[in-house]
RNA sequence: GGACGGGUAGCGAAGUCUGGCUAAACGCGGCGGACUGUAAAUCCGCUCCUUCGGGUUCGGUGGUUCGAAUCCACUCCCGUCCA
């Protein structure tokens, strides 16, 4: 009886949840929409199309929310786009999009598939299907009868996503990518009981356009809803998820473990709480105790921390949260001498790196000559004078010194440093 | 094809009339340093190469001159207007 209690509170409270992170946009049918929650185990999807081989952090957000519906007793599916995928969402794109060849779609549908089931499927809870299996087994004489005459291009053409591309051109494949989608959601709804959909900001066409087929076919009492997430924005007003390297990616090979959890250390003051509040589970309490010391004491960073610690764990795991800490203190404080050969490797991955042979050479040719991390002999002896360079982590401001690529990490490496955070990895021969 | 305007360091932009004092003002960017919270802001230094003697630069080529980014000729690009 208890338990049957605290479940239901926790069935009772996902929306105001989801309004409390500040994650939702729009919604139709607010009361139908937390009615059929507080009853009943909901079915609810988000689809992602595979424009990529791999995530980035930009596409976790939707995929947050589904996560959290989960924890509260619903049934989340993810959708991937191998169909829709193919066709190409002319949503949030100024002009027309260059069509993926199909072995392209299938490749990077299985790179996200691999991701989504590494991140999401591991418990079985959620279920993970792709549009290529229904929608590609659409003839296009019943495309036209079935749904096609279902939709009004008047009504299609007044969506914003369609109305803004008027001037510049929309192809007819793009124009039609909003039935499809609808006929994903109506897919779901009949086969698999799904009755929510998710998605960004720009998806509210796409979804609305959905809901509207599924009343045309099932009825207009038909339980669909939709749901949108606000667009993410730094507090600067530009882009989240952009580093100067470009995207964050979910994919170690792409972001290395460490280089996202300081990715996340780095937010501005302005911005952590809204993240903690949209890509970490840590409870309502948690998380205002981290907003009032972000108030009290800023310096300490304790919500940003916080924060690369959770979504680094969620994303690569306990131990990329140990492995990345201890670079980032090796490589903040300067203290690179004990780092282990496999952080080095990760920590320096998207360093710059060069390869040399082991002979002693003058700091400052060595600098120039052998790993071209100067680009002139002047630049490097004003560096060294200035006391910019530390080699392996110990300055050096002899401009005769000689280097020895041997004496450290076991001759295998050589770490530079130059200024406060600037290092460049050399691999010895 | 014709008439103007313009091409100067990573970018923007002075200097050209009145040749030398100009490796070339100034701003931005970049790189160092101080401060700091691996933040923001601010401040300071550096920013063609160099064996520190010097060397090579102002779209290109040739010329005038003791001396040319600056004057002359030709030439190549760019912008605007006219055909």
């Amino acid at each position: 009886m208890g338990a049957f209690l605290s479940l239901r509170r926790i069935l009772l409270t996902i929306l105001d949840e989801l309004k409390w992170r500040g994650a939702i946009n729009q919604q139709t049918d607010e009361a139908g929409l937390s009615e059929l929650v507080k009853d009943k185990s909901v079915g609810l999807y988000v689809g992602i199309d595979p424009t990529g081989d791999s995530m980035h952090i930009g596409h976790l957000i939707p995929f947050m929310i589904l996560k959290r519906f989960q924890l509260a007793g619903h049934r989340p599916y993810i959708v991937i786009g191998g169909g829709t995928g193919s066709i190409g969402d002319p949503s949030g794109k100024k002009s027309e999009r260059v069509l993926q060849t199909m072995d392209q779609v299938h490749h990077n549908e299985a790179a996200i598939t691999a991701q989504m089931e590494h991140l999401f499927g591991q418990d079985g809870s959620f279920r993970i299907v792709n549009n290529y299996d229904w929608l590609s087994k659409i003839s296009l004489l019943s495309f036209l009868r079935d749904y096609g005459k279902l939709f009004n291009v008047n009504n299609m053409l007044s969506k914003e996503v369609v109305a803004s591309r008027l001037e510049v051109g929309i192809s007819f494949t793009e124009f039609t990518y909003q039935i499809l989608q609808s006929v994903d959601f109506l897919h779901l709804y009949q086969k698999e009981d799904v009755q929510l959909q998710i998605g960004g900001a720009d998806q509210w066409g796409n979804i609305t356009a959905g809901i509207d087929l599924i009343h045309k076919i099932e009825g207009p009492d038909a339980k669909a809803f939709g749901l949108t997430i606000p667009l993410m924005l730094k507090a600067d007003g530009t882009k989240f998820g952009k580093t100067a390297g470009g995207a964050v990616w979910l994919d170690a090979n792409k972001t290395t473990p460490y280089e996202f959890y300081q990715f996340w250390f780095n937010q501005d003051d302005r911005d952590v709480v809204k993240y903690l509040k949209y890509f970490t589970f840590l409870s309502q309490d948690e998380i205002n105790d981290l907003a009032e010391k972000v108030a009290s004491e800023p310096e300490k960073r304790e919500a940003q921390k916080r924060l690369a610690e959770e979504v680094t764990e969620f994303v690569h795991g306990k131990q990329a949260v140990v492995e990345a800490e201890n670079i980032s203190k090796a490589l903040f404080s300067g203290d690179v001498s004990a780092l282990s050969a496999s952080e080095i490797e990760q920590g320096f991955k998207n360093m710059p790196s060069v390869e040399v042979s082991a002979e002693k050479r003058n700091i400052v040719e060595w600098l120039v000559d052998v790993t071209s991390i100067e680009s002139s002999r002047r630049q490097a002896r004003e560096d060294i004078s200035n006391g910019a360079i530390r080699i392996n982590g110990e300055k050096v401001t002899d401009v005769e010194a000689q280097i020895d690529p041997n004496a450290h990490f076991e001759g295998k490496f050589v770490i530079v440093r130059r200024g406060k955070k600037r290092y460049f990895l050399v691999r010895v021969k």
